[in-house]
DNA sequence: GACTTGATCCCG
DNA sequence: GGGATCAAGTCC
């Protein structure tokens, strides 16, 4: 089984959740791939759809970390994020691109074409590939916090199971290769080089640079700057 | 630049 | 309550 990030991951400040799941794995009913762009955003942060509070849209933003907010735009698409911080404290990162590793026929089929580049390079586009809809929002899509590996096996406390510790996972983040899920001191380590950019297609908060990327990527939803660039 | 739907806003 | 507004996007 995968190393699956626990919830613990989620429950830190958005910014350092954004720029360590790059290089992580995310997989929606199997299908899926290595991270390679997302945005973080914050409910002090306007251009985020917490910013004016609960609403029922944005409800689930305000729920437990380790959960999945997706909504539904431009009358057509949806975008999925994943909640972080506490409960109550609204942050979440929209997962923009990814590098399609696993169910490459699934996402080829959804999506009508073959280049692996365009499979999930944007937001909706990733939802589209991993045929992610509005019934996976709020859906756990961490592991849950417990004791460190090799304790496995001991009891559940009945309720809260996660999906992605039993046999049949829908949503699930794992840790990148190499890495330890249940160890902090290991989320951060063996990330690929990471360029932060401002955010595509908002307009208050413009300027704030919570847009982060695997700088030597061909899977993003554009290129980076030259400058940037290897 | 068009497309397309629904949540949110603002007025009444 | 109801109409206007515009959106964390994609394709050509």
């Amino acid at each position: 089984m995968s190393d699956v990030l626990p919830r613990a991951f989620f429950a830190r400040p958005v910014l350092d959740v954004a720029r360590d799941l790059l290089g992580c794995s995310f997989t929606f009913g199997g299908v899926g791939g290595r991270l390679v762009e997302v945005e973080a955003y914050r409910a002090d942060d306007p251009a985020s759809h917490s910013f004016r509070g609960r609403t029922a849209r944005n409800a689930v933003m305000f729920g437990p970390p380790g959960q999945l907010y997706v909504y539904f735009t431009m009358g057509l698409h949806f975008c999925v994020n994943v909640v972080c911080e506490g409960e109550g404290q609204a942050a979440a990162v929209l997962l923009r691109a990814l590098e399609p590793t696993v169910g490459l026929g699934a996402m080829r089929r959804r999506r009508g074409f073959d280049d692996p580049r365009r499979l999930c390079s944007g937001p909706a586009k990733l939802t589209q590939a991993l045929a992610i809809t509005r019934d996976a929002n709020g859906l756990s899509a961490c592991g849950a916090d417990g004791p460190p590996a090799g304790h496995e096996g001991s009891s559940r406390d009945g309720d809260e199971r996660g999906p992605c510790d039993d046999d049949d996972p829908r949503a699930c983040f794992a840790a990148r290769e190499g890495g330890v899920a249940r160890d902090p001191a290991a989320w951060a380590r063996g990330a690929p080089r990471i360029v932060a950019t401002p955010r595509v297609g908002v307009t208050a908060g413009a300027a704030t640079p919570w847009r982060f990327v695997d700088a030597d990527s061909v899977f993003l939803s554009r290129p980076l700057p030259r400058a940037a660039r290897p």
